[in-house]
RNA sequence: GAGGGAGUAGCUCAGUUGGUUAGAGCGCCGGAUUGUGGUUCCGGAAGUCGGGGGUUCGAGUCCCCUUUCCCUCCCCA
């Protein structure tokens, strides 16, 4: 467009105009409803953290897409002048990932403050310095919720159902959560054969199955270091059917070592408890799954419509992080719903109600009516509707005060001239219809 | 990080093999005998054609650089 195109919000960050803080105000509200019927409560945090913090919690990848907040002033100063300046010299803060170290810091930091075990949620924006796309922005909101300090299974499913519930709640009927746990993870990788300093990286590859296919994993894996033979092998395995009928939860022909066969208890559990209720028939194992925080140690889940190519949440059970703060550990299971992600699809579907941005009624007035008299109309107005504007320019010809209020979206226009008030009266237009009718009014009482 | 597409008025776009003062629709502002919208008619404002450089008598149009946005991948929310 314009040249300078300083009149542009930075890439990946956008203005939010009336009509669209309407369309978030809505799914907010949801989200909100929906996780405090459950006993979540809300909670905020700081925008910036420590970089101590943040560090060494999301994986390289993650950690590349942190914004750093710059030293200030002489700290600054001292810093460049010094011969060698490195990263850590320059900066110390950034802005938070996601929301989930920040709450590991707040459990870690106010114990004994909150409860025994802490049902939080908290929607607000988080930062990645990642390259926008659809639905992918720098600046975005998140809407998370957790419970700390229990590791049953009952957690794990609470927060599967008070995700799935917003999402219904929203009208999303085609939505799949996959399944899947660390540990089954760890223990298909350590049975291909794969070196445990590899398993990261295997992870990530497994992980990209759906989308780059068969061949693709294996060359990833390849390049990663990984044998052909095991690569292989361990596509093999994740490629078993995992049989989730009846009582138990077998993957076909498999023997699993001691944590294996525990976790594959676990989402046994998980899907038995989960057999009623807003997540039950949503839910799907799907060994392929990986998810690339690094700070997950046992179920992990991620929620997908099949319109969208990015999740539109994912979560799973952290129970090692809050104890890197310091203290016990405690453990902890969460899920977050990208706020974005539910808008555009949602805006896609055609999902919202009517949202309108017009008052519900607009005050006209002619020039020679006095300027109190027209504050003192809208005032008495506003005891009968929530959303009472008055023209700002009463010397505006009637019509272009009404075409303004038909523009707005106005449901009713009140008339206000000295004919009427002398009679006592106000004219009260209907838009819609062009219906109109009188209303009495007296500037010392009401309308009526 | 990889590949593809596009930047002309507030919006959607047109602009022929380079040729005088760059167009349309919608929107916006105003008017059609002085107090009533969504229709119609008339008038008006608005673009350093994303930015910079080059070729040329002459560039929106050709060449180079740059930048921004969009769509697939990758990754995630």
């Amino acid at each position: 467009m314009k040249g300078s195109g300083s009149t542009k919000p930075l890439s990946g960050m956008r203005d939010f105009l009336p009509a669209d803080i309407l369309r978030r105000r809505h799914v907010i509200r949801i989200v909100e409803q929906v996780y405090e019927s459950y006993g979540f409560l809300p909670i905020e945090t700081p925008a910036i953290e420590n970089l101590s913090t943040l560090l060494g919690k999301y994986g390289d990848e993650g950690e590349g897409l942190l914004y750093r907040v710059l030293h200030r002033r002489d700290k600054l100063s001292r810093a460049l002048e010094s011969d060698s300046v490195t990263q850590k010299d320059l900066s110390s803060e950034g802005l938070r990932y996601d929301l989930t170290v920040p709450l590991a810091r707040v459990v870690a930091g106010h114990r004994g403050r909150i409860p025994r075990f802490f049902k939080r949620y908290q929607i607000q924006p988080v930062w990645r310095a990642d390259r926008p796309g659809k639905g992918r922005f720098r600046e975005f909101f998140q809407c998370d919720l957790d419970i700390t300090g229990t590791g049953t299974v009952l957690a794990d499913v609470e927060v599967l159902h008070a995700a799935s519930g917003v999402l219904q709640k929203l009208g999303f009927t085609d939505f799949r959560i996959r399944l899947n746990h660390r540990e089954l993870l760890t223990s298909l990788i350590r049975r291909a054969g794969i070196p445990l300093e590899l398993e990261q990286s295997a992870l990530v590859a497994l992980d990209k199955l759906d989308k780059i296919g068969e061949q693709g994993v294996l060359d990833e894996l390849g390049k990663r270091g990984v044998s052909a033979e095991t690569a292989s092998r361990l596509l093999d395995l994740a490629g078993k059917k995992v049989n989730a009928q009846g009582a138990g939860v077998q993957i076909d022909g498999e023997e699993l070592d001691e944590s294996g066969t525990a976790a594959l208890e676990r989402i046994r559990e998980i899907l038995e408890a989960a057999s009623t209720g807003p997540a039950a028939d949503h839910l799907e194992v799907d060994l392929t799954l990986a998810r690339g925080l690094g700070y997950y140690t046992g179920a992990i889940f991620e929620v997908a419509v099949p319109d969208l190519a990015g999740s539109l949440g994912g979560g799973g059970r952290y129970d090692g992080l809050i104890g890197i703060f310091g203290g016990e550990s405690v453990p902890a299971v969460g899920f977050s719903l990208g706020l974005e992600r539910l808008l555009v699809v949602m805006e896609e579907r055609g999902m919202f109600p009517e949202l309108s941005t017009g008052p519900d009624v607009l005050v006209c007035g002619f020039p020679d009516v006095p300027h109190s008299l027209l504050l003192k109309v809208a005032m008495s107005l506003r005891q009968e509707y929530a959303r009472v504007e008055l023209f700002p320019e009463p010397g505006k010809k009637l019509g272009q005060q009404i075409r303004y209020a038909d523009e707005l979206g106005a449901r009713e226009v009140v008339i206000v001239g000295m004919d009427e008030i002398s009679r006592g009266v106000l004219q009260v237009k209907d838009l819609s219809t062009g219906e109109q009718r009188e209303w009495t009014w007296d500037p010392d009482g009401s309308a009526s």
